[in-house]
RNA sequence: GGGCGAUUAGCUCAGCGGUUAGAGCGCUCGCCUCACACGCGAGAGGUCAAAGGUUCAAAUCCUUUAUCGCCCACCA
């Protein structure tokens, strides 16, 4: 039966295909019961209502390679997918929502709220799934979780309580950063720091009952009207006898006292300072060691407040400005200075934080941190790239306890109940109905849920049935492999690698992979709302995932950030039709083959694992022996760079194999064998072709899923075999290591392209065959080019090519020259143009001296020779010789050429 | 204020102690050669940011400098 292939590789034809049948056949299902060693890993859970973007495709790619590759070498696999509920992001959608409809989402209550969100995650969640399942992630989706559902909250309740109970978890009063537009605390982590320009404000304090002014600096005027006190260095002369009276706080004409304390800095700005405790984490504190009142002055909002008196209903910034006219008004403003200071903002809404005191759970980290540092001190966790490790480790060893309560109403409830009779409060797994503490019953629950990443810090074991001793927690946990983006190593994965050793007493992943990120070409983040994002689908559209997958594989070298091109992209995109059509030329040539009475049988002989070419009367064909050779050593590198993360490495193994050998060479050489009337001839032509076309596909898959399964599905296979994902990978054979065929076929190679050098510089007519001589003084050189005349006649164009004993004794331009042979085209050596020829061996000439010198100074130098290994002695010995023969050899007919001896036109 | 990374061909990036430094794209020249013009063949193109140092040997290791970028940090 013919087969049908279209001219270019159209990827949308066949993706959709491909992608519904991965998860119809439930192909990569996992089975716990199954043998083998295992590979398991887990997605990095993004958020259930989001959308695939570049970030992700990077992860997903990196993952489902290596999974791919695990699953084909025969592991027990298990790549398990599934999303977060992101608290913070998914509520300001939901809450951007509403208000678009002119709903304050507070209205409508916590209840009402909560049930919107789970209808929007109900409408808009699972694009990300179907965008992977498009896209032929090879993930389970029988295992797929989400943090918010049942089961999962059941383990987020249950590991609370354990902490609680193990005291780790407990309430404090303190000043933290606060978003005036999420209205919610933040943690350390979700603040970024911005240099900003920015003024600092000199503002004259009056003392009380002198006529002296005291000036402090400040960055944020607005707080002074919380002001509780103003502090001086109790050692600063200029101020000393200051400590103890009262200043008139302007504005609010309201008496607060002068102190004296460490903390300032006699050096920056006045060496005195303002002191507001409930708006500055340096205050709270002082406020907190002299016993001062704290005025919060701000709304939720970020508007001034009643405690602002005059200033009440305006918003922050708005006071500021107000303030300074007003001080200004008054002669109390001193001077304004420019000032640059690190701010900071939230990281979701990138607003102002604003820091404000309030009472919160917390998680002590310190005795968490220290068996998680452990583990990877002592290789539990492999963490590459290694400059990752340091920065896991600084973070880890300063590690501050965690903000865990966050005033959202979307995400897991704190299982935490407040007695309103005694202020008891209660953490229990289910609802308790009555105080422990006192008779009563009215007990409300905590309003506040937790920080998303909580929930996601359980993921590794909340995902396969812990605490339970499920098939799954035993066979898959820990998990091999966790791949994600470095920007979520202090987020997501210290924090899993605390709670993961704590809850299970084993390391939660064995290895991480920390990828780089996808940069816009400016070298910024890539970001939607920045508008620089790329659209991965889009791009999958345009290019086909497979280019896309490949392109970013190409590009990912560890430890650098990656600048998607088109450039590249439209590159991956040829190489995927690059391989459309060497398939296209297997199948339309196999047909003609097959018309002619001819049948190959499935696939199933030694040669298609690529464990040995077949033979032609009893002796395998160079070409042959070579390709099996060049598929090992590929199988070797790929393996190598896979194994350390060296995506780039293994991509461009394949794409060196496949364009560079096997379609440059392999085919073009082996094209004339496949029709050759002698049946066994073509029959060990073709056999070896599709065997070494099959181990290509199957070293490709990993890389390229969709177009390698479409094209294995057309070779002949074995009957049953369902799909090329479940099919070996190609294994390393030592046997086919042919170094002999490696050389003798480069020779052949630099012939011809020594022969097509001359031709293209010569000018010749690209079509017109011409003889040609090569001499070698070596009889098994001469042996080799003569035992594959026909073949380097056909691809060197030639009539007819002569293999003489010794060196050429005269040559022209039409002739090249390396240590081991001559070759010449005789005819050209009449047309040739001597400026130009002596330009070319001049040029020539200058590298080989300058390598030539270089190598003798080397090998002169007494030094050298009593250090360096005997290897690199030696090396370097033989390669002398040889670069000096090639140079006398061009030396010499540069002066014949010089001296007229070839006559020229 | 600390820490990290980058600086290599026109562009985007590999290489990170041992032959005349590589790839893709772009460029030049020649080809619609019966798989592929998303192609084929042949080329041009780099004092590896700068200056010192270590070494028999340095893009590669060390120091300093410059420029760019990132992360961490409670100097008002």
């Amino acid at each position: 039966m013919p087969r049908e292939i279209a001219k270019a590789y159209e990827p949308t034809q066949i993706e959709p295909r491909w992608a519904e049948f991965w998860v119809k056949q439930e192909l990569f299902k996992a089975d716990p019961a199954k043998p083998g060693p295992v590979f398991s890993i887990v997605i990095p859970p993004p958020n259930v209502t989001g959308s695939l973007h570049i970030g992700h495709m990077l992860d997903h790619t990196e993952i489902d390679i290596l999974t791919r590759w695990h699953r084909m070498r025969g592991y027990n696999t298990l790549y398990l997918p599934g999303t977060d509920h992101a608290g913070i992001s998914t509520q300001r959608v939901v809450v951007r929502q509403l208000a678009e409809q002119k709903i304050n989402y507070r209205d409508l209550g916590r209840e009402e709220f909560v049930r919107r969100v789970w209808q929007w995650k109900e409408e808009s969640g699972g694009t990300i799934q179907q965008q992977m399942k498009q896209i032929g992630e090879s993930c389970d989706w029988s295992r797929e979780r989400f943090t918010l559902s049942p089961e999962l909250s059941r383990v987020v309740r249950e590991v609370f309580v354990r902490l609680y109970e193990q005291g780790y978890i407990y309430r404090e009063n303190r000043l933290l950063n606060w978003c005036p537009v999420c209205l919610t605390v933040l943690s350390d982590l979700e603040v970024i720091h911005e240099e900003r320009p920015g003024h600092l404000w000199l503002i004259r304090y009056p003392v009380v009952g002198t006529k002296e002014l005291l000036t402090v600096a400040t960055t944020r005027p607005e707080t002074m009207l919380g002001d509780t006190a103003v502090a001086v260095h109790p050692e600063d002369e200029r101020y000393k006898h200051l400590i103890g009276k009262k200043a008139l706080l302007p504005l609010m004409n309201r008496e607060i006292p002068v102190i004296g304390d460490e903390m300032v800095d006699r050096e920056f700005g006045t060496g005195a300072v303002k002191i507001t405790p409930a708006h500055d984490p340096n205050d709270f504190e002082v406020g907190k060691r002299h016993g001062l009142a704290e005025i919060n002055v701000m709304t939720d909002d970020g508007h001034m407040n009643a405690s602002a008196g005059a200033y009440k209903g305006f918003e922050r910034f708005a006071a500021r400005k107000k303030i300074v006219e007003d001080l200004k008004t008054q002669g109390l403003l001193e001077k304004i200075t420019d000032h640059v200071s690190a701010i900071g903002l939230c990281e979701r809404s990138k607003t102002v934080v604003e820091p404000r005191a309030s009472t919160q759970w917390f998680c002590r980290m310190k005795p968490l941190a220290e068996p998680a540092i452990a583990a990877v001190e002592h290789g539990e966790i492999l963490i590459v790239p290694e400059n990752r490790r340091q920065e896991y480790f600084n973070w880890m060893r300063n590690i501050r306890d965690w903000t865990l309560s966050r005033q959202l109403w979307w995400g897991h409830r704190i299982p935490a109940w407040h007695c309103s009779g005694c202020k008891e409060v209660i953490v229990a797994r289910e609802a308790p109905t009555k105080c422990t503490k006192c008779p009563s019953g009215d007990l409300q629950q905590d309003p506040d849920v937790l920080d998303t990443w909580f929930s996601s810090g359980l993921w590794p074991f909340s995902t396969l049935g812990w605490p339970e001793k499920t098939p799954d927690f035993e066979r898959y946990y820990p998990t091999s492999l966790l791949i994600t983006g470095y920007d979520i190593l202090f987020f997501w994965v210290a924090r899993m690698a605390m709670l993961g050793i704590h809850f299970t007493g084993q390391v939660p992943f064995r290895a991480v992979y920390l990828h780089s990120l996808v940069r816009t070409t400016g070298g910024e983040k890539m970001s939607k709302s920045k508008g620089t994002g790329l659209d991965p689908v889009a791009l999958n559209e345009q290019y086909g995932t497979d280019a896309m997958r490949f392109c970013l594989a190409s590009m990912a070298a560890p430890g650098t950030d990656i600048v998607l091109s088109d450039d590249r992209l439209l590159g991956a995109r040829s190489f995927a039709n690059k391989i459309w059509n060497a398939a296209r030329f297997l199948f339309v040539n196999l047909d003609k083959y097959e018309e002619s009475g001819a049948a190959i049988e499935a696939l199933a002989g030694p040669a298609v694992r690529a464990r040995a070419p077949y033979a032609y009367q009893g002796s395998v064909p160079l070409a042959d022996r070579w390709l099996f050779a060049r598929i090992t050593a590929t199988v070797e590198v790929v393996n190598d760079a896979l194994a350390n993360y060296r995506f780039h490495e293994a991509a461009q193994a394949v794409y060196q194999f496949f364009w560079g050998d096997f379609c440059d060479w392999y085919i073009e050489w082996v094209k004339p064998d496949l029709q050759n009337t002698d049946r066994v001839r073509a029959d060990v032509a073709w056999k070896n072709l599709f065997a070494g076309f099959d181990a290509a596909l199957r070293l490709l898959h990993p890389f390229m899923p969709f177009l390698t399964e479409e094209l294995w599905h057309q070779l002949p296979q074995k009957a049953g075999a369902k799909s090329i994902a479940l099919d070996a990978f190609p294994e390393p054979v030592a046997a086919l290591k042919d170094a002999v065929a490696l050389a003798e076929f480069s020779l052949i190679q630099e012939v011809i392209q020594g022969l097509r050098t001359v031709r293209s510089e010569m000018k010749l007519d690209p079509k017109k065959r011409v003889s040609a001589e090569f001499a070698s003084a070596d009889a098994k050189t001469r042996a080799v080019i003569e035992a594959n005349r026909d073949g380097i006649q056909r691809l060197g164009l030639l009539t007819e090519l002569r293999t003489l004993a010794g060196k050429l004794p005269d040559g022209g331009g039409g002739m090249r020259s390396s240590a081991e042979f001559d070759l010449r085209i005789p005819e050209v050596e009449e047309t040739i143009d001597v400026a130009t020829e002596l330009a070319r061996l001049n040029k020539e000439i200058a590298g080989l001296d300058k390598a030539v010198a270089s190598k003798q100074k080397q090998l002169d130098n007494e030094t050298f020779r009593s250090r360096a290994p005997q290897k690199v002695i030696r090396e370097m010995q033989e390669a002398l010789a040889g670069q000096k023969v090639e140079l006398e050899k061009l030396s010499d007919r540069k002066r014949k050429l010089e001296g007229g001896t070839v006559t020229a036109s």
